[in-house]
DNA sequence: CGTCGGATTATCT
DNA sequence: GATAATCCGACGT
């Protein structure tokens, strides 16, 4: 069930951003499970992509991370107040990352009540990435852990979406990267109410 | 329903 | 000192 760390090892970060839709993300913290299914993703393409924060090439602290091999989280604080979860994918060295942008609420959905002061009827629940990181109780001690480890994981529950039921688009909030910003990298659940809008092409 | 702007801080220049 | 892979409450329609 829980994914080994070979499967984030592929080099096709993009491939891995679809395939990660439907897969089901565990945390445990002081012996609370909550999980969401994941279905909603963004690839970032390494050092070829204006939006990565590792394009170019760059190391700094913040981006350590990314050079890890796949299977590793980085979580990283946006905007001064969202925290946001990400999957280190491909080989040591080679930063691609998936950001994971909604999920749906799938265990603990008590915990994540309490931790967003809403109930899971609401969308917004666990709709955004700053939201679903919020729900699962991820903030930037999550970074850099091992996804194969015991407090974050990533399981397979079988879940299939239809390839005609995944559709893509340009990614979010990164029109800093100029022509980049236009490439179709953002991959979501047709018609789940808990994609973050817009929720159209 | 839609649009607007303030929040809040690690990180980088 | 400026920026940022966002969210949410306030307001107008």
């Amino acid at each position: 069930m829980k994914l080994p760390l070979s499967y984030y090892s592929n080099q096709d970060v993009l491939f891995l951003a679809q395939d990660l839709l439907g897969k089901v993300l565990f945390t445990e913290i002081d012996g609370n499970v909550t999980a969401g299914i994941i279905v909603e993703t963004e690839a970032y393409f390494g050092v070829k992509d204006k939006a990565s924060h590792a394009y170019g090439g760059r190391r700094t602290d913040r981006t350590e991370t990314l050079y890890n091999h796949g299977g590793v989280s980085y979580v990283y604080l946006c905007y001064g107040i969202h925290h946001l979860f990400n999957v280190v994918t491909s080989v040591k060295d080679d930063p691609h990352a998936v950001l994971v942008r909604a999920i749906e609420p799938f265990m603990g959905k008590e915990i994540m009540e309490l931790r967003r002061n809403m109930p899971a009827s609401k969308a917004a629940i666990s709709s955004g990435p700053g939201s679903a990181a919020k729900a699962l109780g991820i903030d930037r001690s999550f970074n850099k852990k091992d996804l194969a480890g015991t407090e974050i994981w990533i399981e397979d529950h079988g879940i299939f979406y239809h390839p005609d039921e995944i559709m893509e688009g340009p990614r979010i909030g990164v029109a800093y990267a100029q022509e980049d910003a236009l490439l179709p990298w953002r991959f979501f659940v047709k018609g789940n109410k808990y994609v973050s809008k817009p929720n159209k092409i």
